[in-house]
DNA sequence: GCATGAAATTTCAAGCTTGAATAATTTCCG
DNA sequence: CGGAAATTATTCAAGCTTGAAATTTCATGC
């Protein structure tokens, strides 16, 4: 008989196969790592910058209005008392703003200010075409079955992507 | 021509191709976290460890005689105050112990004690199983083309991969 | 021998990250 | 109303991470 390789929950697989996984992840982090060293790196010397101070400024970017302290940190899936140094610095910068919410005085609405904004815009078109020079090679068959393999996953098990997409 | 201007590095891009770009990076930037937060939470949960400490320890299973502090931060590409720090910690778990270089007053050689072995060894055997649970369900024909694809990434300009590979 | 620069490591300040504990406020009900 | 429970945010200790400065030791040339 054939053997039935259970996808689901990962009946005993063949070491083959183990080990194909093992392959495929370290692979996968490492470009991923790489990728975002020259992220980190670029942020640094061309805007003095961090990639965590990205991320933050990219949520607030999309979300003209501001986001409640608890919907950044949910946002960006890091924890609550991370967002609060980060944001901390941001104000000091003069990036960022905090306004506190009408009707719950334990809310505070975090918001870019103009300079934070013109600040950001400048990044992110710095931010796309370093990413571009790293994945602009791909031809698009390859990068569309590199999206839907991505997902499947992100999906294999367990993955709740009830999050923010696309920017 | 029918396009005018190349701006600097990369040739005229198309907005479409910026887009697909970030797109795939995006997702597959998110694909990572997850893992990585799968393979955290369960060395944290199960090994009461981090994911650091089980990076610095798998680098020394692979070598029994031991590693320079320079070669284990080369080898795992972080900075060299970095690993001083984390190898203290192990050392003062008993999983790692310090001999000095004969011949050489500066440097240290830093392997894993018998403890550090068996632990790793009962870690490295979890984290084949999470990593499958994740990676196994994918048909072996899809994880070829993604290291395919995620080899070209890491080549796709000046990433000097000349490192460690496989486990 | 001995000064000078290279190499190996540690120290340091700053910032990121987490999970847990705390404090303040709001909401839910009885 | 009034108290228990939930929500929002900050504080905290511990650890990770970096790049730069300092320290110790080695290697070389003179």
């Amino acid at each position: 008989m054939s053997s039935k390789t259970s996808p689901s929950a990962a009946r005993k697989a063949g070491p083959e196969q183990v080990k194909q996984s093992l392959r495929v992840w370290l692979k996968m982090l490492k470009a991923t790592k790489h990728v975002e060293a020259v992220v980190r790196e670029n942020l640094r010397v061309e805007f003095d910058t961090t990639l965590p101070r990205f991320d933050v400024m990219a949520a607030l970017y999309r979300f003209e209005e501001g986001l409640k302290m608890s919907e950044l940190s949910s946002a960006l899936r890091v924890s609550n008392g991370n967002v609060t140094g980060i944001i901390e610095r941001l104000v000091s910068d003069g990036s960022v703003l905090r306004v506190p919410v009408a009707g719950d005085k334990r809310a505070m609405l975090v918001r870019l200010t103009q300079r934070g904004r013109d600040e950001f815009a400048r990044m992110a078109a710095a931010h796309e075409l370093w990413i571009n020079e790293i994945f602009g090679s791909l031809p698009l068959d390859v990068t569309a079955g590199l999206l839907a393999t991505l997902d499947t996953i992100e999906h294999a098990q367990g993955l709740h992507s009830e999050g923010e997409h696309d920017a």
